[in-house]
DNA sequence: TCTATAGGCGCG
DNA sequence: AAAGCGCGCCTATAGA
């Protein structure tokens, strides 16, 4: 417990594992702020090139571990600290070894280099846990009857179990007719891929990119029915089964799941939720969504950490691209942003790679960090993102290919790999630091604005019978890297929104000062609840 | 029979 | 037919 208790401010909780504590607390009606998640700052202080002697932090391995935690219909008793751990690989849970390693996170952040920034993120990290369990309490609001509608519209009425839906088979019909193969099999690539051949069209592969080039009456139904396969396997009747319950989808959210700082998720497919069904993304009776996402987040936080000050002009106006356009680096609004998204990936062929170049005179600042960023990432380095999280460094293998290479009897194959895998990780240092900075800037984002979503108050609300407190004020139900969607009450609303830009406003400061770059939001209130 | 991998595609 | 980053999920197929 820190300054927060005494000074009669809600406590930073510590604890072992936010995802193990806090679906039991939400169930007890228990509300957390603000907390220390131990095993997300483990990961980040033992990596990150701001603390100096990481060697004791290194050495509490069992607090690498990357929790598995229980559902929470099979969570443990509260405080049965024996069995809160959940899969086979849990960080510790008792007090001791808690206590123990927050005073190891301790004295690393007193010796690092720049401690504020890295404070910062490990709130902001911890913060991010916080919602990610708090978003999976409340779970999205999901009108399962739309969602069936949608299906239905694409692929015929629901088919038995195990049956392809009758449209699909439909189309799989026009595809052997045009192939002139009564027989093919469109579900295995291997056999299309013959088949395709048979009927005389020469792909390499299945894909849909190079199905696209080619002019054949058998592509415009095939491509369809990999769309509908798709639509059907991933997000069809069976998912709906399985991931909604009682009007909620809940996803499962991994806060820190990526090295770049950025969430994975496992189960459900958050990540993923095609856009095609965000339709039956639906508030609650009286209730409306507030969904907010940043235009172009990724290069306007390149901007603002390189201090790019062409770029963050470019970014004034509310598209980046067209403010590329108009500096005179390219023609088009499409070329700006193939060059963009070039110069953040390191592309190096196609439209990409000659593209980027023109911008390396518009903006050299730019372009200067990143293409540090890549060059440190081929020689085996580590990049930092703004706060301080730090890129991991290239296993064995890769270190073993490069040390090959410069041996006396090398061959040009070894070179050629060599070099290959050193651009390969350069690459991946270059968004490192692009992605990760943007990951700190949208985490930062959510916990600002979770700590002003709690200060509305619930009166005069339909209140849902039963959950967690938070529930009954305007709260997070959905976050995907850039965006947010915001459950309230409808009188909230407009107010609601006034939050989530005043919380973007506030983690451009946090991060980047008075560094002259815009985050604009596209924001939106859903119309209706068609509900009501 | 079970598990691991690749191909493909959804998201940012 | 991805180029050029980061993910997860599904299916078919190869391998143990």
């Amino acid at each position: 417990m820190d300054q927060g208790a005494r000074s009669g401010v809600r406590p930073r909780w510590v604890w072992s594992d936010t995802a193990a504590w806090l679906p039991q607390l939400l169930a007890a009606g228990v509300r957390v702020m603000r907390c220390h998640d131990l095993r997300l700052s483990h990961a980040i202080l033992q990596r990150s090139i701001l603390v100096p002697d990481r060697r004791a932090l290194a050495a509490a391995i069992q607090w690498e571990a990357e929790s598995v935690v229980p559902a929470i219909a099979t969570a443990p008793t509260l405080f049965d600290a024996e069995t809160v751990s959940g899969g086979s690989r849990s960080v510790p849970h008792d007090l001791d070894p808690a206590l123990e390693e927050f005073e190891r996170q301790q004295t690393a952040l007193a010796a690092a280099k720049d401690p504020g920034k890295l404070r910062f993120l490990l709130a902001a990290e911890s913060a991010g846990a916080l919602a990610a369990a708090e978003m999976e309490a409340a779970g999205v609001p999901w009108d399962a009857a739309e969602h069936d509608r949608l299906l239905e519209e694409e692929l015929g009425p629901r088919p038995a179990r195990g049956e392809k839906p009758s449209r699909m088979l439909a189309v799989a019909e026009e595809v052997r007719a045009a192939l002139g193969d009564p027989r093919a099999s469109l579900d295995s690539a291997p056999k299309l891929l013959r088949a395709l051949r048979a009927a005389g069209i020469d792909v390499k592969s299945t894909s849909r990119w190079e199905l696209a080039e080619h002019e054949h009456p058998a592509i415009a139904p095939l491509l369809h029915y990999k769309k509908l396969s798709r639509l059907h396997t991933a997000n069809g009747w069976a998912w709906i089964d399985e991931w909604v319950r009682e009007g909620r989808y809940r996803p499962v959210y991994v806060p820190g799941g990526v090295v770049t700082g950025r969430w994975a998720s496992s189960g459900g497919g958050a990540l993923q939720l095609p856009r095609q069904l965000r339709p039956a993304l639906r508030a609650d009776p009286g209730w409306t969504l507030v969904t907010a996402d940043v235009a172009q987040l990724e290069p306007r936080v390149l901007a603002a950490m390189s201090g790019d000050r062409a770029m963050a002009a470019a970014g004034a106006a509310k598209d980046l691209y067209a403010g590329v356009v108009d500096s005179g680096a390219v023609q088009s609004r499409d070329e700006a942003k193939i060059a963009v998204l070039g110069a953040m990936y390191g592309a190096t062929t196609g439209d990409s790679g000659r593209l980027v170049p023109r911008l390396r005179r518009s903006y050299p600042a730019a372009m200067a960090l990143v293409d540090h960023a890549a060059a440190l990432g081929e020689q085996g380095g580590v990049v930092s993102t703004r706060l301080g999280r730090s890129s991991p460094e290239p296993d064995n293998a890769w270190r073993e290919l490069q040390a090959r290479a410069s041996m006396p009897g090398a061959t040009s194959r070894d070179e050629d790999q060599a070099r290959r895998a050193a651009r390969e990780f350069g690459r991946f240092t270059r968004n490192f630091v692009v992605q990760g900075t943007a990951a700190e800037w949208a985490l930062s984002w959510i916990a600002e604005l979770r700590l002003q979503l709690a200060k509305f108050e619930p009166a005069g609300v339909p209140a849902p019978a039963s959950g967690p407190v938070f529930e009954r004020a305007p709260h997070l139900v959905f976050f995907l890297h850039d965006e947010i969607i915001v459950h309230t009450p409808q009188e909230c609303a407009t107010e609601v929104a006034a939050a989530v830009e005043a919380a973007a406003v506030t983690a451009g400061r946090r991060l980047f000062g008075s560094a002259p770059v815009d985050f604009p939001l596209d924001l939106k209130i859903a119309e209706r609840s068609v509900k009501d």
